[in-house]
DNA sequence: ATATATATTTAGATACACCTAAATTTAAAA
DNA sequence: TTTTAAATTTAGGTGTATCTAAATATATAT
């Protein structure tokens, strides 16, 4: 079976807003993930109900069946390889890959990707350090902790980001943060959980509570 | 202004089928190039058209603007950059590249597409020898023969297939031919016109009129 | 429990890219 | 030059993916 380039644009969206298929997920969220109108995702609903990748009564919601994850899972996977292979061989900053990737998963050919992946040296997390599945689907995601949850003089690398909206990833370049930099908590602020780290043993930087909730960390 | 992706296959077929430009097309032409009905050929070609990249009267063939050569000279740049990428990063096999190219060559990124040329050493041509036009669509053709027009002792490389069919192109590896081997012609039987071909200065292969038509060589 | 608000679905349109069948135009043959 | 054949276009219809506006179902509040 087949999917169309929206099908597996919405099958990708209702897995991660379900959580990867745990929660139920509302016709309206769907709608504002993929900027368009309810009654859109009415319709596409009915339709993936139909390819039975979700199962769906009308009023009362879906989950995504195991056929669906599958589908998701491989889309997903050829999104953060075309990411990994932006960012590490063209050169692409992290806040300029997405665009791009989410072209480019929807390329259709098992070589390509089985080809890709090698060439890439089966990378296990993309460039904002969220898990790469393998071709069964399966996904090893590491143990991290938010930022924000983390006591003083506790070191870790930073590994992933919640929101990874360009605005966020560019401000996180601007300050001297990424992926994979060593970090150690040097003091917190309880008044408001602010928070000064120790980036790479250099350079100390301070940062609000929120954003630190936003910086998934590998604790070490 | 954008195309569409079916828009831009159609341009780059009128391209081919025109020979860049110069002859006009017939709308039957253009259907059977693109597997679809005239009927269908002649609603794109009002709509093309509309969008002055190419100059049409209906009933009397069509002209493509210099606009619509700067649209297809794109599509075909990106092809053929894909197609190298594919041949020489992810080791596909020439007769495997021209169904994945024929997707990627869709996507749409100038960054994307700079950053490949870079990456691969802007290559000037693809792995079948055909020239790829730089970013100003400015083509650089080398001058090129038909195997079968050349003379006995004659010698030269094979740079290019006008059959690019995944038949042929399987049919040219089996027998050890490939682009870049370098040949010379070792006899010719006035008869029926086929040849008996040096490749590589070791092997010998026997070939009629028609494969060797398919071939194009850069004389030495 | 009834009224009100919110979420969701249906109804009816639009744009794209295609189709078949019929009409029309141009080209070729008698 | 008229007839016939071939090429091309128009008419009308299909499926996909979207929309707005209206209807309906569920959830919340009085």
């Amino acid at each position: 079976m087949e999917l169309t380039t929206a099908e597996e644009n919405y099958l990708k969206a209702i897995y991660h807003l379900s959580d990867g298929g745990k929660k139920s997920v509302a016709t309206n969220d769907i709608a504002a993930e993929m900027n368009t109108k309810p009654a859109s995702v009415s319709d596409m609903l009915r339709k993936l109900g139909d390819k039975e990748v979700i199962e769906y009564r009308k009023y009362y919601g879906l989950q995504i069946t195991e056929t669906g994850k599958r589908f998701a899972l491989q889309t997903i996977r050829k999104h953060r390889l075309w990411e990994v292979f932006l960012v590490e061989k063209l050169n692409f900053a992290w806040d300029e890959v997405h665009e791009v990737a989410e072209q480019l998963e929807h390329i259709q050919s098992t070589l390509l990707i089985q080809r890709l992946d090698s060439y890439l040296n089966y990378p296990k997390f993309d460039p904002h350090g969220d898990p790469i599945p393998d071709e069964f689907g399966d996904v090893r995601a590491r143990p991290r902790v938010q930022l924000n949850e983390m006591e003083i003089d506790q070191t870790g690398q930073i590994v992933a980001v919640k929101d990874s909206s360009a605005a966020f990833l560019r401000y996180l370049d601007k300050v001297g943060a990424y992926i994979g930099a060593r970090i150690k908590v040097l003091d917190k602020v309880e008044f408001d959980g602010s928070l000064e780290i120790l980036v790479d043993q250099k350079k100390t930087l301070f940062m609000s509570k929120d954003v630190a909730g936003n910086i998934l960390v590998l604790q070490s």
